[in-house]
DNA sequence: TTATATATGTTAGCAGTGTCAACATTAAAT
DNA sequence: ATTTAATGTTGACACTGCTAACATATATAA
């Protein structure tokens, strides 16, 4: 019970750690940095995580999950197609608003998820839900479904990727001056028209 | 002409960036490596890049560049669906076997396009010509096409990244044990259906 | 209960990094 | 020919990931 030891360190780690990541980007994040902020050591964190990447790993599996939350896909409940376009559009705001935690789910800087047993479980999780709604509005083979389920996913992804990077004005690619949610905000009216032209052609082929 | 300045010092510094970042990733690469390869002091580099932004910027650059090589889109012959769809074939293939470079251009290592105009100019060249090619489709008014455009691509930008993520098979996400390349071959064969199947539903709507 | 083993935290330090200031040398401009 | 600007070098600072050696608290077992 002295406060030599902490306790709870390695919660508050993560904790602090998702909070550093998504406010300032992870590459502004270090294993210092995280440790002067619980109060503790340099190197106390090193109890906890091998490395730098096993602290990323942490806050990307959090972030699955956070993800599989946003999107709210029911498995119980018959999913429509309303509500799997809704799930889409929720999946593409939870991208832009959290940006820097989706950098680290989608991006390079953890290298191998089957390194990381609960980061991969957590993914997973996130996409079997989504593949299993999708399955109820078709009645096309296991193959198929996956088939679609990757160009439907491929086209949120990619929207977060492109939304964020670029303004599309007249003939020109222009950053954002004011923000990825901002720039969004250009896209959002549309948007539910991209995803119900996409999944009309995927559920109606 | 003595050996005191180097005399292409930057030209050789850009061309090593790139093969060091292509080669291990951005994040591998240092300015004192750079700067050794060259066999130039630790901070001659920073006589011609004010920051390390600034060298992954020109990385990037050149990427775009490449990038519009490969999907050869020629502006003067009128477009067809077909070219369209080997186009975005083409960007997937590049995607995957530059993956590092995509990474420099895509995401947020560096920050604002247009800090860089070089950088800006060659993304918009890239654009430019790939909404250029897709206007020669359709008889849609430009804010249309903008609108298809992006989701164009969204879509092969998505599958670039989902394709380099995961492997999806069964139930399962996992990642590539045997490199992207490979874990893209797995969706190859399908990866021209799944474009003409989005392109149909554009052109067609 | 006491002894031991394990988990957790600390201190000191290495090798590497981006970046800057001060200085040196060469090429370009006047 | 002299000055100026461009380019390269040296030395240093603050920061980083990470390791080894040591300290302390907690869990386990005798």
């Amino acid at each position: 019970m002295n406060n030599y030891h902490h306790g709870n360190l390695k919660e508050e780690l993560i904790e602090c750690a998702c909070k550093l990541c998504e406010r300032s980007g992870y590459t502004k994040l270090s294993i210092r940095s995280l440790a002067k902020e619980s109060g503790v050591s340099q190197t106390a964190p090193y109890r906890h995580f091998k490395t730098k990447e096993c602290v990323y790993a942490a806050v990307a599996t959090v972030g699955f999950k956070k993800l599989s939350e946003a999107c709210n896909i029911d498995v119980e409940k018959k999913a429509t197609k309303k509500q799997l376009v809704k799930a889409g559009y929720r999946y593409i705001e939870f991208g832009l608003q959290n940006a820097n935690t989706y950098d680290l789910m989608f991006g390079t800087a953890v290298g191998n998820f089957a390194d990381y047993p609960d980061l991969l479980e957590s993914a997973n999780k996130t996409y079997d839900s989504f593949r299993s709604s999708f399955s109820k509005l078709t009645n096309d083979s296991e193959d198929i479904i996956a088939f679609k389920c990757l160009t439907l996913w491929s086209m949120v992804h990619g929207l977060v990727g492109i939304i964020r990077k670029v303004h599309v004005v007249g003939d020109d690619l222009k950053n954002p001056s004011d923000g990825p949610i901002s720039s969004a905000r250009m896209v959002a009216d549309n948007l539910e028209q991209h995803l119900d032209m996409v999944i009309n052609g995927l559920i109606s082929n």
